[in-house]
Order: structure tokens, then C-alpha cells, then sequence
DNA sequence: TCCTTAATTGAGAATGAGTTTCAATTTCAA
DNA sequence: TTGAAATTGAAACTCATTCTCAATTAAGGA
């Protein structure tokens, strides 16, 4: 038997059963500041003596996605899939340099209000948008520029 | 020994020793005028009597995608990774449906405009960009209010 | 052309993230 | 309280990709 709380509104909704697998992996995900990966959450749960399956933690990362609650944005260095919690992580689109890995990130209202007006007119609903602009930083550049002088 | 021709340039360029299995993957790579992945270019080389090993195959494409010639678009239903040739594939961007799967493909100059001022902004020089709108199309919002009469 | 050596190849084994299976457990509506 | 249906977890499985290593090959110098 489960108590209600904050988390059971959204799994109701969904037509979900109220367990405490599922409860303990929304608190868990709520917590992270920053992207996370399955593992993460089951380390974290395995830790605070919350242990829940990794089969339940992989059949429910999917169903938060497709729920929008987190959101898919990559693959780390393993091949693991990184999310992040939408409503803990501000929006914000990236830039990256390709050469040593920096990451800028920045908002932008001109271009947020172009791709509605795009979905607009393709009658699209616009739900999200990810952005990502490949480049060279500024000391890539300087560093690149000094190498050439060979 | 292998005669020159237009796709040894870049693996000299590359310090790359020129073999067959190479220059058929770079045949192969610029037949495709869409996604492909590396079963793909495996199935093909295999149909055209130019057998090369998935092994070489799945070394190649890193390669290739590391100096600009390919470029990883995504994953497939069964978590390959997606590839398209740069120069096969002229520059979009896409906006995808998320609960049929329909992808539009579009271009927006101003949008592109303003990428290169952020990226001026913060000295970044602009080599590439992803953009993906996500949302839900016309035809299945009408769905979705169809069923909504319950 | 012939050698040498270092890179490359391919077959098959290994890896590992994610999925599936199924018996046991749990939820929850009646 | 009860029972159908959903959920769980351990372990087996899948399958894309990577790794291993012996055999082959490219390429530069003699």
C-alpha cells in the first residue's frame, strides 16, 4: 500500500499502477541537477536502501520519455542512454566544440519563435526542439592557427 | 595493389594505408542518397561482390564520421546508428511526429542566420548544426480529439 | 623488383546496454 | 476481502558493436 503523494498523480494519470518501484525511481530522477543514465539511478536507489530492479529501471525510463517527463539527449561515452529531468534542467540549446569537447549553453527567443512559426505552418503541435551547433572554440582556433606555423 | 582515383585522396590525406575494403566502402558510402547504417553498407558490398567484413566496415565509419565525410544522424527502431553522407545529403533540418513517426524536412534561412550570429557571439567558428523540432502532426491531433469524445 | 615492417584484415569470440521471460508478488476495483 | 490483471526481479537473452590475433597486404627503401 502506497500513500498519495506528489508522485502518484502522474502515474495515475497514465493508467499506471502505484508502486513503490516506481515512486522511489520519480523521487530518484527529480533529484538529479544534471543528465543521468539508468545505472545512475540504480546506484542511487541501491545506496539510500531503495533497491528497485534494473528491468523496472529500464521499463520505466521509456515511459517517463514518451510522458515528456524526462527527455533523451545522447549517448554517453559507453553507449548509455543520458537524460535529463525536464522540469530540473531550464531549457537551453548547446554549442560544442568539436576539438576539446566544450559545451556553451544559450537560449535564444529569435529562433525559439521561428520554429513555431515553422511548426505553424506545417500544422505541427511543437512539443520540443533540440539544437546543437558544431564548431571550433576560440582557443581551439588560436591553437590550431599557432600548429600551422610549421 | 590498388590504382589512384578519386576516393584515394582522403585516406592519403588521412595517413590511411589505401585497400580495396576501403576505397568499396567509399563507393559504397557515396551511392547512398539517404540514412543508411553499417549493415547496410555490409549488405550491399556483400549483393555487389565486394565482400568486406563487418569488421572493417564498423572501423570505417568512425573514421569517416571523425573527418566530415559521413555524419551520424540518429538511431534506427533497432538502436543502430543512422548515418548520411554530407555531400549526398543537402543540409535540413527536420521536424518529427512523435506519435506517428512522420518526419518533414525543411530549411530556414533566418533560422541559420541566427545561428552564426550566436555563434559570432561567442567566437565559435559554426561547422555544423542538428536540429530536430518534435511535436505531433496534423493527422493525429485530429485523432487524438476524435477519441477524446469519450 | 624484392624486402621489411607496420598497418590492415576477417573470423569468431567477447562485451555490454537494454529487453524479455515467467513465476511470484502486488495493486486496486468491486 | 477477493481475484483479475499489472508489476516485479532474477536470470536468460538479444544483438549492435568492439576486440583479439593470426594471416595478409600496402608501401617505401634497397
Amino acid at each position: 500500500m502506497v500513500k498519495d503523494n506528489l508522485f502518484t498523480s502522474y502515474l495515475k494519470k497514465d493508467g499506471l499502477k502505484i508502486t513503490n518501484q516506481r515512486i522511489n525511481i520519480l523521487k530518484c530522477i527529480k533529484l538529479f541537477k544534471n543528465h543521468f543514465n539508468a545505472e545512475d539511478v540504480y546506484e542511487y536507489l541501491k545506496k539510500n536502501l531503495k533497491e528497485v530492479s534494473r528491468a523496472s529501471i529500464y521499463r520505466m525510463l521509456p515511459l517517463l520519455k514518451k510522458d515528456g517527463i524526462i527527455k533523451e539527449v545522447g549517448r554517453d561515452e559507453n553507449d548509455k542512454i543520458i537524460y535529463e529531468c525536464v522540469e530540473n534542467v531550464p531549457h537551453h540549446d548547446h554549442i560544442v566544440c568539436i576539438k576539446c569537447g566544450k559545451i556553451i549553453e544559450f537560449k535564444n527567443e529569435k529562433i525559439e519563435k521561428l520554429q513555431n512559426d515553422i511548426c505553424m505552418q506545417y500544422k505541427f503541435k511543437l512539443l520540443e526542439h533540440n539544437m546543437e551547433l558544431k564548431g571550433i572554440c576560440k582557443e581551439c582556433l588560436k591553437r590550431e592557427k599557432k600548429n600551422d606555423i610549421n
